[in-house]
DNA sequence: ATCTTATTAACTGTCAACAGTAAGAACGGA
DNA sequence: TCCGTTCTTACTGTTGACAGTTAATAAGAT
């Protein structure tokens, strides 16, 4: 009896709730392009995937709901959202509105070890771009939202860190993964992040807001043209 | 056998989800004050109470986590969240953001019908408040909240309307419920409304959004200093 | 009396089974 | 061939039970 009870029992190991990790699934799924709009979770599909039940399955799904990225019908179960053309203006809208007031915040109330770090990830952000093949498209790995996220964590204001930090956040992977990845900005959006990142640095809110205001109405118009002219689209059909 | 099946199973008529039901239950502990920050949410309990399960209730309590009214912990359960005044202060600037968003945007979208109905809800508040013995405080019934959905509706924005419709509302019922409502700025509230509205109609979206960033700031100044003052404060301790 | 250690109680996390519903398939008549 | 009806199937909504964990209580030793 050499064996112990790690060998026999080698799984068990993972820790944490069960609807964390079907949570994290569900989004690996929704970023990797796997799970399109219009298409439905099936609740008892995920949770055999998972080896798992259908009751922390149910509850990743709900979550989702809650987020807003899913429908749910009684009795119907539920469907990712289409994001049309209206949907994809009111998320710029609305992160519009959020991040040019957290960058505001950020510049009244944002640590200076913080700020540090703000420059050093841009710097890196620009090392990341020029080694990489593609030196015109931000590099992948939601790198993007770093610098947005940091804005957001230095305007120390909850409600917007859950929202954009969360919700918002896979709400845009969802438009990632299903009209494309937009290309031809990432030097552009680097240069922008740096403004915004100096007029916090100056302190100066009033400029942050603009910018930051600026940088995300580019960002949409950016979107919307790629859109329009149409490139993947329609990858809803292509499912399993 | 006269008795009809109405009679036999007099209460199966209620349709609709249970976890519905009791999101529907909790909210009303919470605005009625009876769920005051700190308290735990007893599903077992709360599951008794409406004779039903504990999986429609779990449900429930979690959606109000996702909304951020409740914080989880693994095996402990969850909690009301307890609204300081950092809390506070972040409620209202995401409000402020978000919701002079809304009325610019809403400047430029609403529909003329809409409109007309928003200058009749200002002069039913009015009348409202002139009736009332309270003269100086908005009818109850979250009658406040109606000009700022209609704001919100107008917008046109499916993102702002579940944030701040569905999630904020229940923070700031919260808020009331915890911290008293405050009192001696019906009047002036209202009169801030009107001038919304005004520019509203005139289709001017940077005064209508100025106008509301104003009025939401001198909401929340009138809010702290009714806190500061500390007028119930500690309602947490008479629990049952 | 105080600190430590068992024991108990209460609550959450998870599961499997049952019931009800909605959509599609099979069937029959015109 | 087409339309309406029944049947089947697959999925969600709900429940009760069980397991695991945390916290409080009781018991025991110093």
């Amino acid at each position: 009896m050499t064996d112990t009870i790690a060998d026999r029992v080698p799984v068990l190991v993972e820790r944490g709730l069960l609807a964390d990790k079907a949570t994290e699934h569900i989004r690996g799924l929704i970023t990797a392009g796997r799970l399109c709009p219009g298409d439905r979770l099936n609740e008892v599909e995920i949770a055999a995937e998972l080896s798992i039940s259908r009751g922390p399955v149910r509850e990743a799904v709900r979550r989702f709901a809650s987020a807003g990225l899913v429908v749910s019908e009684p009795n119907l179960g539920s469907r990712v959202i289409d994001i049309d053309a209206a949907a994809v203006r009111g998320l710029y809208e609305v992160r519009e509105a959020l991040e040019s007031m957290a960058a505001r915040l950020a510049a009244e109330r944002m640590q200076s070890r913080d700020k540090k770090a703000l420059l050093e990830m841009l710097d890196q952000h620009a090392i990341a771009m020029c080694g990489s093949a593609a030196t015109d498209t931000y590099p992948a790995g939601s790198s993007d939202w770093d610098f947005h996220l940091a804005v957001l964590k230095g305007s120390d204001n909850a409600v917007a860190w859950r929202i954009c930090g969360n919700e918002l956040r896979d709400m845009f992977n969802l438009l990632r993964a299903s009209h494309g990845r937009v290309p031809g900005r990432g030097k552009v959006a680097l240069q922008e992040h740096r403004q915004v990142a100096e007029a916090i640095l100056d302190q100066d809110g009033d400029l942050a807001a603009v910018l930051m205001s600026r940088h995300i109405r580019n960002s949409y118009r950016n979107q919307i043209t790629l859109m329009s002219a149409g490139v993947p689209e329609d990858r809803r059909k292509e499912k399993i």
